[in-house]
DNA sequence: CATATTTTATTCAGTATTGTAAGTAATATA
DNA sequence: TATATTACTTACAATACTGAATAAAATATG
């Protein structure tokens, strides 16, 4: 079996593709992550992550339709995979049972 | 400025040092985390990880009493910091955020 | 048509950080 | 002195991040 473990920015950028739903490509990650955490992140990191995600099976890709801006090439556009969104339920039902737990921070 | 980041494993540690309260130790952590997940931990991972948390500021130790067990090293308990509750905070809540803007997610 | 420019993909190499396993050392009580 | 219990160290593997460079494909413009 191969590695099917979840880093911490994997995801985050799991959770941008699936924010932006239909677009999301590279330059379109970099510019949701920057507007929604308020850092910068370089676009080659975005495009590691999301090969190694497509790798473990948690993102599909697809080449897109040319737009009707200016040029360039094609967007690759990424998908959630039905084994991400299980994985990213997993985690967070995981993180939420403990935080229940902790009587400082469940008070709040 | 040194390195905040928080890992995936990381970040579960912290919670189980919050859910252990008063009891966070390496063994009772193991304990922890296997009967929270379900899953084997290797102890000395809990270990490289409580201290690399220790020096990054996220968690605070000190060296208990003897028990009333057979023998054996006095246990080094950890506790979280305020900026540990905060840094938790944080990221619990960029989750959130950008899980309530998937659609498919935030529906189910 | 030919060339320039824009936009994006893709690869590569390298460094830093995080995660795991194996093993050693220390200290308490029996 | 033996044994239980835990601390601690070391080494390595996996993940996260950066920067530089190249390639490809689309439209604009002369």
């Amino acid at each position: 079996m191969e590695n099917l473990k979840l880093g911490n920015f994997e995801e985050i950028v799991l959770l941008l593709v699936g924010v932006l739903y239909n677009g999301a490509y590279s330059v379109a990650i970099v510019e949701e992550y920057k507007k929604q955490t308020g850092k910068s992140i370089n676009i080659s990191a975005i495009h590691t992550v999301l090969y190694r995600l497509e790798e473990k099976g948690f993102l599909e890709s697809k080449l897109g339709e040319a737009g009707d801006f200016r040029g360039g090439k094609r967007k690759r556009l990424f998908y959630l995979t039905p084994y991400a969104r299980k994985a990213l339920e997993e985690i967070a039902s995981l993180r939420e049972q403990l935080r229940s737990q902790i009587p400082a921070i469940s008070i709040q």
